[in-house]
DNA sequence: CTCGCGATGGCAAGCGATTGCCAAAAGTTG
DNA sequence: CAACTTTTGGCAATCGCTTGCCATCGCGAG
């Protein structure tokens, strides 16, 4: 690799018998130059095959045009849709987009947006792991938008997930199930306190006992021990705080000999890959993570340069449904 | 969200008492000043809670502490580990990391290499579409490093397939099949041209006769067509240019009511997720997908600053091994 | 024919660091 | 103690672009 220097709004600019603002507003703000001139200007430009330096642009102006996305867990893939979306949507918009992962850590989040804070005009926040307080404190100084987490007064997508929560139990109930464990996932995880909310409501509505296991690593890993968990319970039901341990439950369930869905019937949450293909295959809440992780994006740009002004409450609800399949069926006498 | 003006460089040296570049000079080359005033400096910028301005700092120095990984697919799992490895090696280097989907595009990425050239030291280029010529061109000006894809002199890390190749062919034939297909991924991938060669190459060695079909899509829908394709030419054994397609033809097999291995054998490459509990499970060849990724990073680290100077050909490869399962087995009479 | 005003382009001051060069201070040596 | 060498800190230029402010120009109005 060779530096041969880049060509710079100054090359354009002696180039065209023009000074450096002008190349400059005839990129930025084309209406304030003459329609002869910018044609001239951008002609050059292209000749000499000009780049602007977003470095440059970005110290001066403090739009840096990108956005940073912090996920607790790149290779869970419950986060594979909302990176997808979110990636899409930036790159739509001509936007960098940085990637980084949390470890599931709340001090991570924190020691990250610090670390990124001058280099993007906003975070994307996908299902965080830090307190409300952390947040709302955070948003004083950071342009956050959340995915899968609601905070008040921060903008927001989530894919609703209490309707969802309820269908569940109604596909349940209807199958004839008198109770049902909730295995949860990581106790900062607001997404885990909304679902056995919506779970328990629902299934007081029903008449239907509900019981919170865990929590446990929202891992194929933490299968094991939840399904473990389960069977001591004597539920005829599991609802698995997502599909991962949901398939860890179903892995544990086969080797220990119980029939899924005759003995029990088990659903997840968000319809990851594999769910479809796992046997027996999956009911799953599913629902449109890639148009959270775009909504989220939108958000974020509808917000810069609003600087102090407090954005007025937006928040993005996208809807979910179940998917029934082979892992859920009636409920043994 | 707020914008309290960050402390600069200049309020910590005007606090401390001390000139800017000395300063920036307790920061990133302690050692040339005093312990002393070092000590002093530090202190107070600490106070002041001070945070250097990344755009600043690469504006002027011309380093970014930043790379970006240009994929083919970011929904694709193959890429999973190699994005995981890849973003968790820049992470702990303290190097912010860029993801970038290019759709499969030979023009996307050339598009986005350009567009982000100026803001980042380097590029990872994972299972690059574009032609060896243009890779070599694009060498000149930037600074790259390529995962699972060789060009000569360019630093590369590779999972090794062609060793393993020859393992998923002796695997076979010691299961006495006599022929093979092989279901090659877009052509131009170069691993696909890898993997068919080095297959063929095996092949020959055991006296069994191998065809190549395809191109198809590296994806699960691609597996459709791919499988009927397969039942025509009568062979025995399948190998899918990756997993995804391997599962793909599992399931239209399992459509169409043909056992899987006892009429046909099938073979994947990556072992992603899911492979392991598909029905059948997959027979793959795996490799340490996060280390390349991990190496890729490491390559360019090696390589920045170094801007004329050619660097000493340096190439990664990894060992992948087969892993197993119940997708293939003894071949029919 | 003069005045006022909008359109247009240039000047120059930043944005927040880094770094070559220089001078003063401190340390070495014979 | 003189003559040097090292250390240490400051000055100022620079990276590439944006933008407030000012000067100029052309033109319609009075």
């Amino acid at each position: 690799m060779t530096s041969p220097k880049r060509t710079t709004i100054y090359d354009v600019a002696r180039e065209a018998g023009v000074a450096a603002s002008t190349v400059s507003r005839t990129l930025r703000n084309p209406r304030r130059v003459n329609a002869a001139t910018r044609e001239h200007v951008l002609a050059v430009a292209e000749r000499l095959g000009y780049r602007p330096s977003p470095l440059a642009t970005a110290l001066q102006s403090g739009r840096t045009a990108t956005v940073a996305m912090l996920v607790p867990d790149i290779t869970n893939p419950h986060f594979f849709g909302t990176i997808r979306g979110a990636e899409r949507r930036a790159s739509a918009a001509g936007i960098t987009f940085i990637l980084s992962d949390t470890e599931e850590s709340a001090d991570n989040e924190l020691t990250k947006i610090e670390h990124l804070a001058r280099s993007v005009d906003g975070f994307i926040l996908a299902a965080s792991r830090m307190s409300d307080e952390r947040i709302l404190e955070l948003a004083e100084e950071h342009n956050l938008a959340l995915v899968n987490r609601e905070v008040r007064g921060l903008p927001s997508a989530v894919v609703d997930t209490s309707v969802g929560s309820r269908q569940i139990v109604e596909h349940l109930a209807s199958l004839g199930h008198r109770s049902l464990v909730y295995l949860s996932g990581p106790h900062q995880s607001w997404l885990a306190g909304e679902r056995w909310d919506s779970l328990r409501d629902g299934a007081e509505r029903h008449g239907i006992r509900a019981v919170r296991l865990g929590p446990f690593p929202p891992r194929l890993v933490g299968g094991g021990a939840a399904a473990d968990a389960v069977l001591v319970t004597g539920a005829t039901a599991v609802v698995a705080h997502n599909d991962l341990l949901a398939i860890g439950v179903l892995r544990r369930l086969a080797e220990r000999g119980v029939d899924v869905p005759r003995r029990i019937s088990v659903v997840g949450y968000d319809d990851i890959f594999g769910a479809d293909f796992c046997v027996p295959s999956l009911t799953t809440l599913a629902g449109p993570q890639d148009q959270a992780g775009r909504a989220a994006v939108e958000l974020l740009l509808e917000n810069r340069s609003r600087s102090t002004a407090r954005t007025p409450d937006r928040r993005v609800m996208l809807p979910s449904h179940l998917v029934i399949r082979e892992s859920t069926g009636q409920a043994p006498e």
